[in-house]
DNA sequence: CTGAAAGCGCTTACAG
DNA sequence: CTGAAAGCGCTTACAG
């Protein structure tokens, strides 16, 4: 020791005011000498607080998920949190898993479910658990916790919307997530703001112009590939992600059919690759989303008082989107 | 209680084999019905272990980690370890706050180092620290680590030799990475590749030809950008990476020139994407390569003795990697 | 501003 | 196969 008792090597080390500069100086240069580092798991037990949030994505490897766990990242390290990574990987019992009660109480300060599916019962789980959590771009919110996301339904009119004003009329979407076997919502009000902008253009939304599948790039090669195999193809496509608009190009290049010459193609995203396919899309603020729920996870854990605990704030955050115009997207032919 | 002492409880539930059977159901029995769940933080003190391993990448957005951290996520899951994801960000201060032993000392079992470049005083700080650990991707070995990579070298030689076999001969190169301040190992690999099979080719590499940048797509578009506005274009480009070969796309393009008509291109990973976009590239598996080292960092912690503890190991893990010829690579055109 | 004491909730030898 | 006891290494009221 530096001549004082643990306790006060605790304070110290901490950062505490109730301790001296020139203890804490003793304090520090002690510990620099001796290569001391606390043990987290012992102050963990004493203290309380875990030091940890828990981040769930449905899968890592795909462009929003990725970025947002980037900025989380960043924003967690700068606070002192260390951020457990769940990725769900389409698989029902990792989700089950991760969110039974017993892999997050006393593991974690608090949660961040992405994109993540919640039934019922597991939202009852979640609520008894009484841990602080975020959803981000979740259509089921937890009670108590706030939101940060885009709205979908309007996404997917503006882009819906641009097609039409192109003077589509024969427009398809492409769309869903097998991934889950619960429904996904972004998925489902994009798909409602594709059939609102049919509907405010006076058309009939066509059933054999819309197509599940994965998504994925895959899932966008998949779906569209039914698409064409249903006959009379569509002269624009509303793809619900990038991810599936890239897919939906390999499909239309191997049936001989040129963007935006024979069909035009949107998603949303603004993924990192959209502008090297010069894919017009939706964008959305990936990074902005997970910082800001970073934010909002943890500085009601440092103690800071949000402004929003002082009414009630059940209301999402929604943050912008814009439309960007790239060479997917042209008038079609005149016939 | 359901009639034992703490310590049977603790044995029950952690399946020793020193239970009988009748206690053991009992006391799960009421483990269930009190939703008792353990607290990690008090076994991991008393029992000395924590259950989670690092695992630290330059960017989890792109794709080759994003892959790798799926992979490892699951398997680590699967064993019942917590991930904890560092992402380095390109911030050098990033690495040496993570490297600091005390974020590393007493807060996890083990640590996966992925494409991290090292000093020597890294290399002492970990090996002092006496954890257990393994590395992807990462040209200096840490000692007494396993190591799992592909033969950059190798796998840039064949791209090379592949553009060479159609007939090209101003074959320029792109790579670099200023993300990392420290020499990042691959891309360095890389270069010598292309250029030992240049040089095997009777070929002298050229400097004006060579170019460093971001390895990332903008890097890729400024690399080739800067390529061209040298003059005298070449006839195939040799990109470190997919992601920079995509970027050469976009570069190329706005220059009037056309792949391959005017420029062949190839890159190495086998991006998601390579495929949408018709891109030649030599495929490396990259979440064979972080299931592997996942496996390699485990089993041993685990009591597993693997088979290489018992002689010198200290060879890396080489995975293979295969030439990909799809729609960006073709002869150079008849002058 | 600092110290003594209790306690956080487990696991681990050690007996039996 | 099971229990009593000690201890993991901190933090937190409680005094002073």
């Amino acid at each position: 020791m530096a001549g004082v008792s643990t306790a006060t090597v605790s304070r110290a080390l901490r950062g505490l005011p109730t301790v001296s500069a020139a203890t804490r100086r003793r304090v520090l240069a002690a510990a620099e000498q001796l290569q001391y580092a606390v043990s987290p798991s012992a102050s963990r037990l004493a203290g309380g607080r875990t030091g940890a949030i828990a981040v769930v994505v449905p899968r890592i490897t795909r462009w929003f998920f990725g970025v947002v766990v980037e900025a989380v990242e960043d924003f967690l390290h700068q606070c002192g949190y260390d951020l457990l990574l769940h990725n769900l990987g389409g698989r029902e019992q990792n989700r089950q898993r991760l969110l039974h009660p017993a892999n997050l109480h006393k593991r974690v300060d608090g949660v961040m479910l992405v994109a993540t599916p919640l039934r019922p019962a597991d939202l009852t789980a979640l609520t008894t658990l009484d841990l602080p959590g975020v959803t981000v771009s979740s259509g089921t919110g937890v009670p108590g916790w706030p939101c940060v996301r885009i709205d979908d339904v309007a996404a997917a009119r503006i882009a819906t919307r641009h097609l039409l004003d192109l003077g589509h009329r024969r427009i398809a979407h492409i769309s869903g997530d097998p991934d889950d076997e619960l429904a996904f919502t972004a998925h489902l009000d994009r798909r409602r703001g594709y059939q609102e902008a049919l509907r405010a253009a006076g058309l009939w939304p066509d059933p054999t112009l819309d197509v599940e599948s994965g998504f994925d790039i895959a899932g966008g090669t998949r779906a569209t590939e039914e698409l064409l195999r249903r006959g009379d193809p569509p002269t624009a496509i509303f793809a619900a992600c990038d991810e599936m608009a890239m897919g939906a190009l390999t499909a239309l290049r191997d049936a001989g059919l040129r963007v935006p010459q024979d069909v035009s193609l949107i998603g949303i995203d603004d993924h990192a690759l959209s502008g090297v396919l010069g894919l017009s899309t939706i964008a959305q603020p990936a990074a902005e989303q997970g910082r800001l729920a970073a934010e909002m996870l943890i500085d009601p854990l440092r103690g800071r008082t949000r402004a929003s605990d002082c009414g009630a704030d059940e209301l999402p955050v929604i943050l912008p989107t814009r439309l960007v115009v790239r060479d997917s997207t042209a008038p079609p032919r005149a016939n």
